[in-house]
DNA sequence: GTAAGCCTTCCCCCAAGGGGAAGGTAAAGG
DNA sequence: CCTTTACCTTCCCCTTGGGGGAAGGCTTAC
């Protein structure tokens, strides 16, 4: 199939799986009379693996890696799952910033009444004062 | 004074401070025998301050508004609290995201166990089997 | 005949700088 | 006086993961 239908069905776009097919990731055959990517089913399914393994933020790379365990019919599971709690752990140290920094956040926006006049904690905070 | 002790005192790098100079949010004068950055006492403290603020997830542009605000002494806090307010809210967002990809990685780990053997529930889970 | 709807490659764009090359300058040490 | 060291300058390419759009080629349908 053309590379339109391909992205259709993998819910990605024809940009990205052109990208895709770019970097090596998932890469169809080419008709040879048209110079078209064609799509087969497998890569179909490819494709959408990887869509799925970018919303749960692994990288590119990643995926890639995910992707050749995916197509290793002999791997061990230790591996996967080695990559799956290594993602949990990058996702809990980003977890923790993101919460110290709203706390900062939070105590800075209390202490600013947030009216007419010029005085402000907030930019006191930034500037040091 | 010179870049490298600017940027020193800001606690940012040259590269940094050389970047803000070039997009013009902390432009410094020019010395005109050397042709070296100039940076005078007030500049070091706008890069100190955009130095804080981009600690606090403040975009670049969001950095110069603030700026423009932190150079206004008439503005009403009431600016300044809002734009603090609606980055609060962008990092709540980004947490509850980050939190519930969290959740389904932590399931799909917990169900794999792991081992030598190569059948994998988090594989099968992104090959959508 | 031509408009629509595919496809291709090619190039520039985003954020926020980092890395490093090539070259100019100033101060300090031998 | 000469050289090393430590500054500084501009310039260009690199990163992530594609998005936007141009220019061109092809069928197919009206």
């Amino acid at each position: 199939m053309q590379i339109g239908e391909a992205a259709r069905r993998a819910g990605l776009t024809v940009k990205t799986v052109r990208y895709y097919a770019n970097i090596g990731m998932v890469t169809p055959r080419q008709n040879m009379v048209t110079g078209y990517r064609d799509y087969a089913e497998g890569d179909v399914a490819k494709l959408q693996f990887v869509g799925k393994a970018r919303k749960f933020d692994f990288s590119v790379e990643e995926c890639r890696e995910l992707l050749g365990l995916y197509e290793d019919r002999n791997r061990p599971s230790r591996e996967v799952k080695a990559m799956t709690l290594k993602k949990i752990d990058e996702i809990d140290r980003r977890l923790a910033e993101l919460q110290s920094l709203k706390d900062e956040l939070s105590g800075l926006a209390s202490s600013c009444d947030g009216d007419n006049r010029p005085d402000c904690p907030i930019l006191n905070a930034l500037s040091g004062k």
